[in-house]
Formats: structure tokens, sequence, C-alpha cells
RNA sequence: GUGGGCGUAGCUCAGUCGGUAGAGCUCAGGAUUGUGAUUCCUGCGGUCGAGGGUUCGAUCCCCUUCGUCCACCCCA
């Protein structure tokens, strides 16, 4: 019978690579917290409609990644391909948007049927962050500053870059649009096939063509800025002062746009090196049409989203994790002989009564011998054994395995009374 | 959706120019008398990804399929 398998492209994360998981969720929601983001939590199935509507209908994401089916009713439900639509509509349906102020993060799987390949699955898990209500620059260079703290908390400043652009309103992207595609078409021959494609189906996309031919073209091509409205201007100009102030080093290329229908003005990404064909680690800009698309009333929208699997690669491939993020015990029990094994167990929850920050393991089977290798392979600093003898003492041995050399083997130990162990491990803590 | 690499033990991999397989690690037990380096011995563990074809015989050759990795498209 052919064995049951998890769907393509959808990854169990094992007990060996959770505490990496937990340590970037805690830095994270440890620096959200501290610029005042509070976390929301929403459903991950959304009616079919939260999307097409928001993220936009000629995209990739809508028109062929969503995972969308029928329930039961007859409703067309699909599982959320990214977080900002569902956002919105959280916000918008609890009333949190009426004249108010929002700043909300989320942290959850998100569903594309894309091809899997390094930093990109089916079901990848994304941070995000949205702020509603501030229209001005001020709350962009905010969002901006926080990431990169982020970065700096995670050790990962230096192998990332922050680019960054504005895509003006939607009638002076109208404009660019226009003159962009009549430049393009005066070159179409020397386009390559999914430039000419896109210059039908999203004109924009053809600036970010990994075609060095086409970039070629691009480079006589007219350029967003100078189609920029006066007030996207302003808004951008105030942005790059703040984050020039704030000692925030970026990139502004004018060719940066992103897949998502409802961005306006400012749009940025962190990019690396160092995830293979990935590059952007996070992402995000601003939206400031998106809530009344939804049915809302107007109200100015700017968020993020980082992908968790391309962090976590990063952390991983650059070496960046912190040594004490591990599932190791700190003290292991051994208990060898008649009745010790009872002993062990009240012994450490001694142990958890005083400390309960701290790992303690007690076996169950297997032989002595074989827990003591194990424990010195993975440096469990303490070690408890409870014989015989010192069940008939009431005392424990605290022994450390770290001591590798030659007749060691007993030296580095001291027998204990149990009720003096609290005491004297604390040295050893 | 397209292209390429790879599927042999729980893991990392050898191997058979066609005669149904091996190592290291892991795991269990022992040399070791309540106690860990390094050794040494023994044992558990594989329908060689699946289906079909050629053949006396296929893990090996051919076809199909599935899985996986990487890249394209696109995106976090």
């Amino acid at each position: 019978m052919a064995k049951i398998q998890a769907i393509r492209g959808m990854n169990d994360i094992l007990p060996e690579q959770t505490p990496v998981w937990q340590y970037l969720e805690d830095t994270v929601r440890r620096v959200l917290q501290s610029y005042s983001y509070n976390e929301i939590r929403m459903p991950i199935l959304e009616q079919t409609e939260l999307f097409k509507r928001s993220i936009g209908e000629v995209t990739d994401i809508v028109e062929k990644e969503m995972y969308t089916f029928e329930d039961r009713n007859g409703d067309s439900l699909t599982l959320r391909p990214e977080g900002t639509a569902c956002c919105v509509r959280a916000a918008e349906q609890h009333g949190l948007l009426f004249n108010q102020t929002q700043k909300l993060w989320y942290c959850g799987p998100m569903f594309r049927h894309e091809r899997p390949q390094k930093g990109r699955y089916r079901q990848f898990n994304q941070i995000g962050v949205e702020c509603f209500g501030i229209p001005g620059p001020d709350i962009d260079a905010e969002l901006i500053i926080m990431t990169a703290r982020l970065w700096k908390e995670l050790g990962l400043l230096a192998n990332v870059s922050l680019q960054i652009n504005s895509l003006g309103t939607t009638a002076a992207r109208a404009v660019y649009r226009d003159a962009l595609v009549e430049y393009l078409r005066a070159n179409i021959d020397a386009l390559d096939e999914d430039s000419k494609r896109r210059l039908e189906s999203n004109p924009l996309r053809v600036l970010d063509s990994k075609s060095q031919s086409t970039q070629d073209i691009l480079d006589g091509a007219p350029d967003f800025s100078d189609y920029l409205d006066d007030e996207s201007k302003a808004h951008f100009a105030t942005l790059l002062e703040t984050l020039d102030q704030s000692g925030i080093s970026y990139e502004v290329n004018s060719r940066l746009v992103r897949g998502l229908d409802y961005y306006g003005k400012t749009v940025f990404e962190w990019v690396t090196n160092d995830l293979g064909a990935q590059g952007t680690v996070c992402a995000g800009g601003r939206y400031d049409g998106l809530v009344e698309q939804l049915g809302g009333k107007a109200t100015p929208g700017v968020g993020f989203a980082m992908g968790v699997e391309r962090l976590i690669l990063m952390l991983e491939s650059l070496d960046k994790i912190p040594a004490e993020v591990n599932n190791n015990p700190d003290v292991f029990i051994v208990s060898v002989g008649e009745g010790t094994q009872i002993e062990a167990f009240k012994v450490a929850e001694i142990l958890r009564n005083q400390f309960l920050s701290i790992n303690v393991q007690t076996h169950c089977g297997g032989s002595n011998k074989n827990r003591l290798k194990k424990i010195d392979k993975s440096n469990v600093p303490i070690t408890l054994i409870i014989g015989e003898n010192e069940l008939k003492n009431k005392s424990v041995i605290i022994k450390t395995l770290q001591d590798k050399s030659e007749g060691s083997q007993n030296k580095q130990q001291v027998e204990v009374p149990v009720a003096d162990l609290l005491n004297k491990i604390e040295a050893y803590l």
C-alpha cells in the first residue's frame, strides 16, 4: 500500500527545527511589541471574492495560484494567499478602522499553488504588519526603521539591503504606464518573450525583467520618477529624508514594482543574495485605496510581510542562530537500580519547583551506558545520578560530563544530600 | 504550467558492464563488577520510489508515472 505523504510544497517542521522558529518568532514579537503593534489572528479561509477584489483579477496569484474550492454550501472559499486583504477585512468587519488608527501584526501560513523551490513553498509562513489610518510618510518610515531593527536583532543587517520606490497615485501610474507601453512597443523586437507577454497583461512588470537584453532596452525607457505627481513626490522625499536621518541606507530603484494591484506611492523590498533565486525576504508598501475598494470608509494603509521560511534559511546558512537555541536539557537525571526511578521523578519535581525555566529530563528505559553516552554527546551540562546507595543515603550525585580526560570518570562528580541539592546545584546552572 | 538533476536501510551514500545488495552513522545488546572519551564484538533494519515492457532472470536496459531538489514564470 502506498504511503501517505505530506502535500507537495507543504512541509513538516520537525522538533530539531522548532527552536529556530521559536527564536525567530519570539524576536519578531518582541520588536513589534516595542513599536506598539498589536497581534491580530484571522482565519486561513476566506471568501474567494476577497482576494479577487483586492489582489487583482489579472495577477498570477488570482489567476493560477489560489487554492480555491467549494464548501458544502456551494460557497467559493480560498486558502489565503496573503494576509493584507484578510487583515483589512477583519479590521473593517469589527469596526477597528472607523476614524481610528490601528497598528496590527499577524503571523501564520499562506497558500499559493506554485512549483516549490528553495525558499518558496505552497504553504509558507508570513509575518505581516499593517498600519491603518495614517496617510503620511512618517509611518512608512517607522515600518522600515522597525524592520531594520529586526535585522539587527537577528544579526542579518549586513546581509540585506533595502530597495525602495514610489509608484505614485493611480492617475500618475496610468500616465506612466501609457508612456512605458509606447516606448516598449517601439522596441518590441528586442524584448524577451516573457516581457512581450507582460506588455499586454501587466506592463509595469516588464521593469523587473531578469532578461539582460530587456534591461538594456529599459535603460532608455521613461523613468517612473519623472511621472510622479507632486503629492507623491513630496511624500517620497520626506520618507527618504527620514530614512537618511535615521541612518537607514537604501537604494531608490525606479524599476521596483510589486505584483499586487493595490499598492500605490511607497513600495519597498528587503533583498538578499544569500537565498538562491529568492532574493526578497520582506516586502510591502502603501495601499491607500484598498479599504475603500473592499467596501469600507476610505482609510489609508501601509504594511509589509516577511517570509518566515526565507528568514530561517538565512539564519541557518549564515550561521546566525545563537548556541542556546536548541532542545538540549539543562539537567539529565539518570536512575540506576531498584526503586530509584521514583526518586528520580521526585528530584526532578524539586528542581522544576525552584527553576521552572530549566529543562530537566528523566529517562524511561534503555541502558545507563547509552544514556550517558547520549548525554555526553549532546553537551548536557549537568547530570544527576541516583543509584541504590544514593537512595539509601538520601543523596544524589552531581556530575558534569564535560571533562574528557583520562581517568576523569569518577572525579568530576560530587555526592550531595537531596535536602541540599537546590543550594548546591545553583553553582552549576 | 515549462526545463534540468536526483530517487538503494531511519540518515549520508557505495554497488551490480543484467544472476534479487553493502558501508558509515543511528538504534539494541555485550567486552565493562551501580558511571560517559577512544576502542572492539554481536544484533535489528531494504518487496533497490511505483507500474508496465524486453529477458530464462531486472535494483541495473526501455517506457510511463509519482516524489524530491534546483531554475524559469511569479512571489514572501
